[in-house]
DNA sequence: TCTCATCTACGAAATATTTCGTACAAAAAA
DNA sequence: TTTTTTGTACGAAATATTTCGTAGATGAGA
């Protein structure tokens, strides 16, 4: 399952906040761009049909939460990325996200670490 | 510049055959898919317009070129995706990018270098 | 010359995604 | 109780993207 763009937006408010109500969500959105109460709202009905989000109906105002992980989705996006974007490869990837250097000491390191793992590996 | 994703597919064989006619990409995208060759037309007389392409006109059937560099082009999508989808940490894409996939060895051992050589920076 | 195949241009349909207005129910405030 | 606020549902407009049909030009081959 591929969640849009404005679905995605959602789901990693989703992430970082836990369950939430469709005004809370809407709050978030705003502090970014314009966006209106039933424009959220109606993303998130179509996130629910489609089985993206869970919701509890019993309080007056449902509170929503993401029926998919951040992890698993993470991989699902990545991997048609990867293929899209670099023709599936995903040391070229790699390599240009490490290059345009944002990360951190600590970071590197543990990517070195990762590395060292999977190179143990027979 | 964002490509959307049938303009990228176009991109890719450009990048990959060089300069091409209309008939040759379509030829190339329907390998994988179903795509008729007005529709291909269409999408490249767009991408000429946007700037995406540059045409040779002089011979009957034009010639295409791609006037992004992959290079340029990875980049940008690279830095949206980090944000869109791995809340901005490149280093959180590395590692799920090295865990899914499978690399070479070889693969592998460039990207160490290339941490050697972003650590040694001051 | 007269088809026939192939090309471009382009409008418009088809599809996907995002945005919003309106109707109506229910709780909260006056 | 009456009014106001806040919520859901949902149709439909707005926008973005993809697909295709048709018209007309041009060159190749009969």
């Amino acid at each position: 399952m591929k969640p849009t763009d404005s679905e995605l937006e959602i789901l990693q408010v989703l992430w970082q906040e836990g369950p939430c109500t469709v005004r809370q969500i809407n709050e978030r959105l705003a502090e970014n761009r314009e966006v209106g109460y039933t424009t959220t709202l109606k993303l998130m009905q179509i996130m629910y049909e489609k089985g993206l989000l869970t919701r509890l109906e019993e309080a007056r105002s449902h509170v929503y939460e993401a029926n998919v992980s951040e992890e698993e989705t993470q991989s699902t996006l990545l991997e048609r990325f990867v293929d899209t974007a670099f023709r599936g490869s995903a040391s070229k990837l790699v390599m240009h996200a490490l290059g345009n250097h944002k990360s951190t000491p600590a970071e590197l390191d543990e990517i070195r670490k990762l590395l060292d793992q999977i190179e143990q590996q027979p």
